[in-house]
DNA sequence: CTTCATAAATGAATGGCATTCATTTAGTGG
DNA sequence: CCACTAAATGAATGCCATTCATTTATGAAG
């Protein structure tokens, strides 16, 4: 009825669909266009191509799929970036919760935790507001989390809390290891700022390989100790 | 040469320049298009459109001007951010540096620093990875938590990584303030989270204002006992 | 075997975005 | 008074997510 959607069928057939259009028109087939393949297609573009080569078309593409084919299945792009976000999750190691001391379960964690998003920090503004409703491994993870602290003698009523500040402090450590070297260079500003000059020059010469790692350790070991002074047992 | 820019001159004096035009054209009148002046602007946007509402084109309406203009001052949109972003800094509170205890000091100056960018939190992917040169405000700031920090007691070369780790939990708890209540409703996953679901409930049923303040609290609390051992005096 | 309902794919819009560029304008310093 | 130049213009450009009418092909129902 509206505009002119241009000659019907004629094209229908051309070069677009010629492989995987005869595989998957119709009903399920094999599935590429699954949240499984979705997943998958996503995870590899963002590796090639890093978050601004993850466009819908780029996508699609990829899937050999028209862009607007992945509106079927996804709501819209932020549905792609919350199916990624919880393919991660499951990457997080909880594994020593339960099998090992609740400080080295939580240090063996939280290092996991920022490795994983460091690579992915665009997620970070994503998950931060995510309802863990629409993330099973997601939550999945915090269940573990939780268990370890219900087990390490937490009360109950600061479980949460305490999980909410270490991830507070991992998602913001996961963006300064992206952070370029240079970044605390005062430049033309030096003069002006001894203090702060001073103590950059002066980690500097530490020569510390990965100078994030080492604000990671120092907080994350002063949260811990911190944290863990509310156990009851 | 290149493709046809149209009508010259006919309609330059055409309304779009009828008020601002006459004053801005030309040399540095008064300058409304100047540095001040397109922050003030920027914020004033932020504040009635939200972070979505700031593009270029909506800059430059409110600045009475086309769009390309404010390409004569900036070269891209990440210096507008940069510029409300080193505004920022200056409101962030370090007046306790110097005046009070260490301990509370920093208390208030994270406090403050969170508030001011919670309600900013798209800024913070630029500040995490932004080269303090850029930024004198920030810089300032800066300058007075490593005094307040060096006076303190602290060793020169742990100064930097204790601002960093407390840094990356003021970004990190940011967000928090902007999650939905609801974040951490398990819904249909309830019965296989026990733990997770207990906790959460233990949590509601204190009834806490903001529930993001009690984790930031306990997280800062933590870190200032942590790092506050790393004094020698 | 035919019919039909339906999930899934199509491609051509649409509207918004940051950014570029040739050109014009109008003060300022010589 | 003129040349220089900073600053403004508006018409592209190209990219983006998203929408929609339409078509396709399958499996189920009769």
């Amino acid at each position: 009825m509206p505009a002119s959607p241009a000659a019907p069928g004629s094209t229908a057939l051309g070069e677009p669909r010629s492989e995987a259009g005869r595989r998957r028109a119709g009903r399920p087939v094999g599935g590429v266009l699954d949240k499984a393949g979705i997943t998958a297609a996503a995870l590899t573009l963002i590796e090639k191509k890093g978050y601004d080569g993850l466009t819908m078309a780029a996508l699609a593409r990829s899937l050999n799929v028209a862009p607007s084919a992945l509106y079927n299945h996804m709501e819209s792009k932020r549905d792609v970036l919350l199916l990624v976000e919880d393919h991660l999750a499951a990457l997080v190691d909880v594994s020593a919760f339960g099998a090992e001391p609740w400080e080295e379960a939580v240090r063996k964690w939280a290092w996991s935790y920022r490795d994983v998003f460091s690579r992915h920090t665009p997620l970070i503004p994503v998950i931060a507001v995510l309802p863990v409703t629409d993330a099973p491994q997601t939550l999945a993870m915090y269940e573990t989390v939780s268990a370890g602290f219900r087990d390490a003698g937490f009360p109950e009523e600061r479980i949460v809390s305490s999980i909410v500040a270490l991830e507070s402090f991992i998602f913001g450590s996961a963006y300064d290891v992206t952070a370029p070297a240079d970044i605390f260079d005062s430049g033309s500003m030096a003069d002006v700022t001894p203090s702060f000059t001073g103590a950059v020059r002066s980690l500097a010469a530490q020569g510390h390989e990965r100078p994030a790692d080492v604000a990671f350790s120092l907080g994350l070991e002063a949260l811990i100790a911190g944290l863990g002074a509310l156990r009851s047992a």
